[in-house]
DNA sequence: AGGAGTTTGTGAACGGGAGAACAAAACGAG
DNA sequence: CTCGTTTTGTTCTCCCGTTCACAAACTCCT
C-alpha cells in the first residue's frame, strides 16, 4: 500500500461537516474499535458499512468530508482511519464532565464505563439534597450543587450531563450555563432554554417509547 | 367557539406521518399536559409552538397530518387535542413492556415514573445473573432470564428495552424476537440486527457524548 | 349584518440528505 | 509495461423535511 499521501485538508478546520454526518461518525468509529480488536488491520467501505449498519455510499460520503484516507482498489487502513475520526470528532483529548442530579439515573451514568475509554473523564458528581454529599460513587464523592462554579473553572469544564427530575432541569441548566459550560445533554424530559451558544442534545426515554408505541399501533391495525 | 366538526379522518388509519413528524407528537403531548396542568385551556399554535420549543409553522403541519383540531381565529382546545396526540400514537391504552437487564441502568428504568403516566406498564424484569433473581426492583420481583417466553405472551407483551452490556445485547435482542416482540429499545451500544418487521431505536449516551465533543471543539478552534 | 382582526391549514419554494451509478486510482498478473 | 480487477471518491438525481406566505375560516365589535 503506498504511504498516506494527505490529500486531508488537516487543520484548515472550517469547513462544514453535514449533521446527519456528525452523528454517525461515532458510530463509524466503534466499528473500527471492534475491528481493531480482532486483530484487523484493513476493511472496505462495505465491511466497514455493514458493521456500522448503514448504506455503504453513504458510508463513503460521509468519510469523503474528512479527507481522503482511504486507498482504492484496497480499502481502509483501520488504525489509520480510526485516529482521523477520532481527531475530527474531538476525542484524541479527553473532556472533563459534571453530571449534576446523582439519582438512580445519575448513578449509571456516573459508573458507565463507556465515559472513561471514550475521551470523556468525570470530574463532578453533584447532587442538590444535602444527605447525597457524604457519599461516594463510582469512586468519587458527591458534592454539594453550589459547588458547581468552583469544579467547572477548576477543570475547565465544558460539558454538563442533567439527570435531574423535570422540574428541576431548567434552573440547573441556567447555572451550568452561568458556570461556563457550553454543551449540554439533557436527561430530563424538558424543553431547555439556553442562550444560542450553548449546544443541547436529549435524551428522552418516553419520547422513544411512545414512538415505538406509534409503530406498534400501526403494525396492529394493518393486520387486522 | 363552534363544535368540533368532525374533519377527521377518524380511523381509516392508512394515511402515513412522516417519521420526523411522528418524533415531535410526545414532545407536543407533554407541551400539552403541562398547559392543562396550568388551567390553560386554549392555546394558539405559537403559544404550543413556544412550549415544544419550535417553529409554530412546523407545529401546524405536523398537526395537519393528523386532521383539523384546531379553530381559525381562535387556537386548539388543550384536552381535545391532547386527546387526538395520545390516541394517534397509541397511548390512549397501555402497553406493557419487559425489561432486560437490571444493573445500574435497568435500575433506572424500572423506577422511572414517566412510564407509568404515559401509557406503559413494566410487566417483567429480567436479568441473567442468578443472584438477582430474589431481589425486587420498583416493586416488582426480577425473574430470570429463560422466563422471558412466559412473560411475554402471558402479558401480550410488544415492547422489550435492552439494558445489558453491549456484548450480551445482540442474543438479548434475538431472545425478545422469539419471543414475539416487535419494538425494541436498545441502551446497549450495539448495532443490533433483527428481522424487518422489528422496529428497533437505541438510545446511546457516548454516541451523544461524542457528537457534543465535535462541536465543542469547533468552538474551540473558532475563537483561537 | 358587515367589516376588522386573528389564527389555522396548506400550497409552493427551498435546502439537505440518501442512494445509485460511474469515473478515477491503486494493485496484481502476465 | 499493459490489461483486468477491485474499491474508493464524487456526481447526479430523487425524496423528505422545513419554512414562507397566504387564502380560508372563525370571532368580536359596531
Amino acid at each position: 500500500m503506498k504511504e498516506h499521501t494527505v490529500t486531508a485538508r488537516s487543520n484548515d478546520s472550517a469547513r462544514d461537516i453535514p449533521e446527519a454526518t456528525v452523528a454517525r461518525l461515532p458510530v463509524y468509529l466503534r466499528a473500527l474499535v471492534a475491528l481493531a480488536e480482532q486483530q484487523i488491520s484493513t476493511c472496505s467501505s462495505e465491511e466497514l458499512a455493514a458493521a456500522a449498519g448503514v448504506n455503504s455510499a453513504k458510508l463513503r460520503k460521509d468519510l469523503s468530508y474528512l479527507g481522503s484516507y482511504g486507498t482504492r482498489g484496497v480499502g481502509y487502513d483501520v488504525d489509520y482511519l480510526r485516529y482521523q475520526i477520532a481527531r475530527e470528532i474531538g476525542v484524541t483529548q479527553d473532556w472533563p464532565v459534571v453530571i449534576v442530579g446523582i439519582g438512580n439515573l445519575g448513578h449509571a451514568l456516573a459508573n458507565f464505563s463507556g465515559f472513561r475509554s471514550r475521551g470523556f473523564r468525570v470530574v463532578g458528581l453533584l447532587d442538590a439534597d444535602p444527605d447525597m454529599k457524604d457519599q461516594t460513587v463510582a469512586g468519587l464523592q458527591v458534592r454539594p450543587f453550589d459547588d458547581l462554579p468552583e469544579i467547572a473553572t477548576e477543570n475547565g469544564v465544558a460539558i454538563g450531563v442533567i439527570a435531574v427530575p423535570a422540574v428541576a432541569a431548567q434552573d440547573v441548566a441556567d447555572a451550568l450555563v452561568a458556570a461556563g459550560i457550553t454543551s449540554i445533554l439533557n436527561f430530563a424530559p424538558t424543553v431547555l432554554s439556553v442562550p444560542e451558544r450553548v449546544d443541547v442534545r436529549k435524551v428522552d426515554l418516553s419520547i422513544e417509547l411512545q414512538i415505538l408505541a406509534y409503530h406498534e399501533q400501526r403494525k396492529a391495525v394493518q393486520t387486522l
